[in-house]
DNA sequence: AGTATTCAATACCTATGAGTATCGTACCGG
DNA sequence: CCGGTACGATACTCATAGGTATTGAATACT
């Protein structure tokens, strides 16, 4: 009677609830968020869900493991790719804007579980080695990319690696709530300006001053 | 036969729920909070707080209100009382990471009020509203205080106080999460180097430089 | 004092959503 | 072609927590 329908790979399902979790947790928040909701966006129901994760707890914790694949902060490969500071400089303030604004599905999700490893111990623990590792790599990327183009860094590369990292997700949380004033151009500025700040050499920017949208 | 046990004034049993929910709302988050756990930390039951407030969101806007009149921001004050460009600096970088460090359940509160900002537009709407005056008014109170010291910003001081706020709500997230590694020396030198890097003039600080407490 | 009113405590209702148990069907080995 | 298995759909349970109705005691009013 009824021609069989193709099912759909096993592993091709877990992806698809992953990327509807991380919509819907960034939409709703964790803890708003439905785990029905969440499977009818991926096209399933509740039972796929528990079929290929132990619960609400073990989607989240897969959405960290998989953003920390995926590098929360990216950007630091793009120092390597450019040769005059001004424009590393700029390159990466825009990197970081357009992270920001234009995917602002994974910043707003990167923003819940944050704040979501400030309550729960459990998901602290991982959440941190994760933040930990990629603070590190994220200093040695921007000390060595310094060094190679001859510009001095006026505080440390740890601290600028963790000063880029608060401002991302202050600057994701600011444009979450106020996108009209917070803009990407805006967002550019900010970053650019405070790194601009600390380093010391030749770093004239190309990047538009600051614009009042309001 | 039971001596009349008198009775809490109406405001003072406000006073108590809203300091209780600004902890809880911190400590859990807004949806994980429980309206039996905030009353039972203010000394009441649940009867109290809906005979004080429409519900739950009536109870988060109530504190959003008292959160603006309280400044989300403070420090701006701050500025005025130093006279020397370094000191004032590192004064402003000090509030803030004490701010940030000792008075963790505001700041996890107002992080937490910003991610609800995010999701519901009912609230958007008055934080908004809140935000971007009390950075008009930081900008305002920067501007000014750098005249009178003759120093001079190199980026817009709009600008820089977007940058404050934002790396404020940033490093509280940060801290929130990895207070070992993100410590009020930490924070203090992140802010610090931050305000550094857009003044121009004598602004030589005399916070201690990055430590590495790994 | 006696009565009315205020307002928090208590008991209750009800919707919701995480988790579970079962079922039905597409795939696979024989 | 025919069981067996994998796995997602469906139907259910059950604890929870926001919200409401009622009660009872302390204050205010006359």
């Amino acid at each position: 009677m009824t021609t069989p329908v193709p099912r759909v790979r096993r592993e091709e399902v877990r992806r698809r609830l992953l990327d509807a979790a991380a919509e819907v947790f960034a939409e709703r928040g964790y803890e708003a968020a439905r785990l029905d909701e969440i499977a009818h966006a991926a096209g399933f129901t509740k039972g796929a869900v528990y079929s290929n994760f132990a619960g609400k707890p073990a989607l989240l914790a897969a959405l960290i493991e998989q953003q920390a694949r995926k590098q929360l902060l990216v950007g630091a490969v793009e120092v390597r790719a450019q040769n005059r500071p001004g424009a590393v400089l700029d390159h990466l303030a825009e990197v970081v804007a357009r992270e920001i604004v234009e995917q602002s599905t994974w910043s707003r999700l990167h923003v819940e579980i944050a704040q979501r490893a400030a309550h729960d111990p459990e998901v602290r623990e991982t959440y941190v080695d994760v933040r930990r590792s990629l603070r590190d790599q994220l200093a040695t990327t921007l000390a060595a990319g310094c060094a190679r183009l001859g510009v001095e860094l006026t505080v440390p590369a740890e601290q600028l690696a963790l000063t880029l990292q608060a401002l991302r997700l202050g600057l994701a949380l600011e444009h979450g709530t106020d996108p009209e004033q917070v803009d990407r151009a805006t967002v550019t500025s900010v970053v650019a300006s405070t790194l601009r700040g600390v380093l010391r050499g030749h770093t004239q920017s190309t990047v538009d001053p600051w614009r009042d949208s309001a």
